[in-house]
DNA sequence: GTCTATAGTACGATAGAC
DNA sequence: GTCTATCGTACTATAGAC
């Protein structure tokens, strides 16, 4: 997979992969490296602090990702209201796909950095807060876009946390749903 | 811990405090035994198919009693949306208080079966199953309570979901932040 | 920088005495 | 029913050749 890559990004993108589809405990490095064709002394050679060092890298690229993401959807659409609802409708296509890849068990999806941030939260502060951060910053993009289109602030903060909180709560209901297959 | 209660019964009320605040994956067996002062011997002879067995137990138990606390909530009040935001107040003030028992290491406080749910929605169809027919009895709950104030039943079932899925949303977002101190 | 071999620990699970 | 000892495996991490 991803031959075009380095091996530092080969891993990183299957670490992402795996700690948001099946969690950051149940992801054994020994995965990753597999899953990315790479040796175990790469790991530790790019990630001197192993596996929570990974974790941090794969969460902060997922914040940048999903936030330009967000940033090119909104910028479609004037409206906010209108823009921010056919944001989120294109997030959900998106997981409605079909693979991007053929896998041996597992699909390539990115969903949210949700399971991670749960796992995480009573743990690891450095995760923790890595996730805290990437919340925010998606919620900011939310809120920017309300201002731009003329909410007051403190009702588009207000508004734009109620729509981050909706979106992880969608995501865990559509998982247990399986209304989203991974 | 719970002298009073049988081997048992020790052991589920343990695992489910584990299994919620620090997840599925990243809970032991043994962890769980220390936790409850019970013999690895006695959790395979009362779950006989092992951590998988116990995780559905604690997710079915929490399921009753997380319905009956709703339910209980939503009848002092007549008044539908008052009764639940006062149910979802009551909640979110049970986790801000403070810790039920002295621990070595962690609290007793029981949040949702969120994370067990998105830990498990890809790996273990069985215990995915649980924790959707959890939310739904849940989600039931509130939809009944709205029919009753003279809702009308798809928008009673259309508003139960939202409700549930901002709550499962909110605390994901509390954790994250911290505004929930586990 | 890349790779293999392996240390050291914890895991889930089992066997069998009592 | 209760308990301990232990198996086999997987984990994170490290050492050291190339």
């Amino acid at each position: 997979m991803d031959a075009e890559l380095g091996t530092r990004d080969r891993i990183v993108k299957a670490a992402t992969v795996l700690f948001q589809n099946k969690g950051y405990h149940a992801t054994g490095l020994n995965e990753i490296l597999r899953k990315s064709n790479a040796p175990k002394g790469s790991l530790y050679y790019y990630f001197p602090d192993g596996k929570e060092q990974l974790a941090l890298e794969a969460i902060n690229q997922t914040k940048i990702f999903i936030e330009k993401t967000i940033r090119e959807r909104l910028e479609l659409i004037q409206d906010p209201a209108e823009s921010i609802k056919n944001s989120i409708e294109e997030m959900a296509d998106n997981l409605n796909a079909g693979e991007d890849e053929k896998l041996s068990f597992r699909s390539n999806k990115k969903v949210s950095i949700n399971l991670i941030a749960m796992e995480t939260a009573t743990s690891s502060e450095t995760l923790r807060k890595a996730c805290d951060s990437a919340f925010n910053t998606w919620q900011n993009v939310y809120a920017q876009k309300l201002i731009d289109g003329g909410f007051e602030r403190k009702r588009a903060e207000n508004l734009s946390l109620i729509i981050q909180t909706m979106i992880e709560g969608a995501i865990i209901m559509s998982l247990t749903k399986k209304v989203i297959n991974l």
